[in-house]
DNA sequence: TGACTGGCCTCATTTTGCGAGGCACAATGA
DNA sequence: TCATTGTGCCTCGCAAAATGAGGCCAGTCA
């Protein structure tokens, strides 16, 4: 599903905490690299939303020291490399958390903001 | 509307940048002072989300810094002051700008975590 | 040769919320 | 009387996260 471009761009400031979220639930499609996940988001979000390397490495690699996900290198054919990330199971179950999280952080802001018009 | 208390508390880094469409949409409603913003977001929210003085005093500032809001002081009948924070014409324009950008920021991350359950 | 894309990463800065604290006064109650 | 609690304003240092900029290297294509 690829979303329109949104008229306004979205606050930077929103954005935050929303990371892992939204690394966990690509991740748990399939296995992805970095360059991949970047150039996926942009897409699927029609442009919008360009996850910055300085913001990705970083999530990813945290992610991977909580064990919530693992990585690999993988050879492609013209001999170069790319490191793939894979969700873990308790990757999987920190998803379900965050998941629910989410919902009830929408709830609440919609709980002040009103229902979507 | 009062929402439940939720089993997982929401994250803090999720809250960030929601902080100014809370405050304009509760203003909204009509001029508020700080200690009863914080009250009418706790018991709103089920005592799940206390609004902390820290976080709601420089975004009250801020907002008025950028003329969003004005504020007045209001003596009691007990002689006590309070001061009471209202929004302003351009406040109101801004947050029909953030309304729409929250609203595109919930379809960004639902597009990826799929919608609710 | 040089430019562009793919691909990994780090680092300083900025923004924001949090926790803790300070200050002041009223009402309550032991 | 005095201590506690509640009301009500605020600031400050810290931590977490995104940004923008940059570095590094290897293919590809003109």
């Amino acid at each position: 599903m690829i979303l329109p471009k949104p008229e306004v761009p979205v606050d930077r400031e929103l954005l935050k905490g929303s990371t892992p979220l939204l690394l966990l639930s690509l991740l748990c499609e399939g296995p992805m690299y970095g360059y991949q996940i970047i150039e996926t988001v942009r897409q699927r979000t029609g442009g919008t939303y360009t996850l910055k390397e300085g913001a990705l490495y970083p999530a990813l690699h945290k992610l991977e020291a909580t064990e919530f996900i693992t990585s690999y290198w993988e050879t492609q054919e013209n001999g170069r490399e790319r490191r793939y990330y894979a969700i873990q199971p308790a990757g999987q179950a920190f998803l379900t958390a965050k998941k629910k999280e989410w919902n009830q952080f929408v709830d609440m802001v919609q709980a002040f903001v009103g229902p979507r018009a």
